[in-house]
RNA sequence: CGGGGCGUAGCGCAGUUUGGUAGCGCGUUCGGUUCGGGACCGAAAGGUCGGAGGUUCAAAUCCUCUCGCCCCGACCA
């Protein structure tokens, strides 16, 4: 069977009259996006081997280990911002009594559709139900009220790094499943300003780590009223263009106001002698932001990761035609690769070190068959040492995504890549960056008529559009009733078109500034 | 919760209309030959056909009841 092929790459298989080849006929393929962008998100998920769907339990993924050290990559830089920040890690428990729940008005209203519950313990039905955490406000409320006297006991800041459980109706491994992995902020102030500070220092800890470390470009914005966390005076978010034109909400940062102080009872003596109610915040991310990683970058090969985010660097495949050859081609590659593995490449700022991150790909198969594997799974380098290299002294090297500046495969001497592939990994990142960004860019909008709106967002259809908007609950339902698209913030200072006075696109009243509208994950 | 679809080997499927005791591709295992863009030959392992009940000499196939999953709509990091 003649395949389509895999994007820009050469398959010279294909003409194979006999039709011989290793794919399978379906189940290794990937869908090009322009075909099936859903279905190419979860071919790509497939055959980089990330994660699966767990089956046996509803909506759950299984996040198999090349995922889950994408999702260690995220962690551990993310952890050191935190630390970095004067934050603590500290742990609550899954479980949450049911009565938290209903303590904060807004907060049971909008998670109680998507509670699980546990009503039987020990082979007995339980006095008082538990819920599986949705998000641990309330329960790490409680604690704030016992642990918090004195305004000498503020500010209060924690983390935790936690799995909580939402019983969502329509799951997208990655973005959107029924338990997922996150961190969770919470911290209290003993006034506003002091947190309002906290949650825009967040937010830029989150903004600065998705670009920097996932070269994953965002806005950072305001939510509306009815996109705001369910018990918080103001939700701040950072949104992420996706290669469909939609948008992802890759993290959240919230101003809690009084209160959960008020429902949990978190009071402290001020200076003045006065009990006051705390000021809290709450900021998270989640595996979400791997599902951001993979629809910012890759192609229709597959996976294409920034180095920072990769797990593995740069993969050696052996090429030797016999025994001979093969024990002095084997002998150069671990010489290679142990070179390669000496090298840091820590991010300069970053409080951890970080060392390349090398593989020799010694399996008993065909180069290509290796070239296709690790390309489909975003390894950034790829090095071929064959017995030509060996003779001329060079090794053969082929980047994941071909830069600017050349395509293909490129030779140079060992001594030469060996210096250069530390300043080559940074290019590459800043490649990925800009090229996000630019697609971004340049699939933006700014739209002024109702029909021009409607032409954007009909069908499937999504993009970045930046509109003029009333301000009013009623507009915004009606623009998302009309074309399911939403607004997915109002952008703070400098990260949208610079604010100007005009009409609201869908009921024409005044309007100070343009606010970000797009179809979301 | 409504509408649609599907459960047969690890994965993808055929077989069901017209009952006759399960097959194909890929993968896997073993042996050999191969190796600069998805190799080939030979041998082998692997299935109580989602589950329960019924009809029949005989059920993957017909009947009844169940369970589960996927897709589409209403909610969401």
């Amino acid at each position: 069977m003649p395949r389509a092929g895999c994007g820009m790459l050469p398959t010279p298989r294909d003409a194979d009259p006999a039709g011989h080849t290793t794919m399978n006929d379906k189940a290794d393929k990937i869908t090009p996006r322009a075909e099936d962008y859903p279905q190419w998100y979860q071919d790509v998920i497939r055959e980089a081997d990330l994660a699966e769907s767990a089956k046996v339990v509803k909506g759950c993924m299984v996040i198999k280990p090349y995922g889950y050290a994408i999702w260690e990559k995220i962690q551990r830089d993310l952890d050191a911002r935190f630390k970095a920040t004067g934050h603590s890690n500290a742990y609550f428990p899954l479980l949450v009594p049911q009565s938290f729940m209903t303590r904060e008005a807004q907060h049971v209203e909008g998670f109680a559709p998507e509670l699980a519950v546990v009503t039987h313990a020990g082979g007995e039905k339980l006095e008082e139900p538990y819920v599986i955490r949705p998000t641990s406000e309330t329960i790490i409320g409680h604690f704030f009220g016992k642990w918090i006297s004195s305004h000498r006991d503020l500010p209060m800041l924690v983390n935790q790094w936690a799995n909580v459980m939402r019983w969502e109706l329509r799951t997208r491994l990655f973005l959107r499943t029924t338990e997922f992995l996150w961190q969770e902020g919470h911290t209290a102030h003993a006034t506003h300003d002091e947190a309002m500070h906290e949650v825009l220092k967040m937010l830029g800890v989150y903004g600065d780590f998705a670009e920097e470390m996932m070269a994953m470009p965002v806005i950072r914005g305001i939510k509306t009223a009815s996109e705001r966390f369910a018990g918080a005076v103001e939700t701040f978010c950072i949104e992420s263009f996706m290669q469909d034109g939609k948008a992802l909400q890759a993290g959240t940062s919230h101003d809690l106001g009084q209160n959960f102080g008020k429902a949990f009872d978190v009071k402290f003596q001020a200076e003045s002698g006065e009990l006051e109610y705390v000021w809290q915040t709450s900021w998270g991310v989640s595996t979400r932001l791997v599902g951001g990683l993979i629809m910012s970058h890759s192609d229709d090969a597959g996976l294409v990761l920034p180095p920072r985010m990769a797990p593995i660097h740069a993969v050696i495949i052996p090429i030797f035609k016999n025994d001979e050859e093969r024990s002095r081609v084997m002998e150069a590659a671990n010489r290679l690769a142990k070179a390669l593995g000496d090298i840091d490449i820590s991010e300069p700022r970053a409080r951890y070190r970080d060392f390349l991150e090398v593989r020799i790909d010694d399996r008993d198969m065909r180069p290509g068959a290796k070239f296709y594997h690790w390309e489909r799974r975003g390894v950034p380098m790829r090095i071929e040492i064959g017995p030509k290299d060996l003779e001329k002294g060079q090794v053969c090297l082929k980047m994941r995504v071909d830069g600017a500046a050349g395509t293909g495969k490129q030779f140079l001497s060992e001594a030469e890549f060996l210096a250069t592939v530390r300043t080559r990994l940074d290019t590459y990142q800043a490649d990925l960056y800009a090229q996000a960004l630019r697609r971004r860019d340049e699939r933006s909008v700014t739209l002024d008529t109702w029909d021009q709106f409607l032409d954007v967002f009909k069908g499937e259809g999504s993009t970045f559009a930046w509109c003029h908007w009333d301000g009013t609950a009623a507009t915004e339902a009606a623009i998302k009733a009309e074309t399911k698209a939403t607004i997915r913030c109002v952008p703070l200072a400098g990260q949208g078109p610079a604010p100007e006075p005009g009409r609201c696109i869908k009921s024409g009243a005044p309007s100070a500034q343009r606010v970000l509208i797009a179809k979301a994950y």
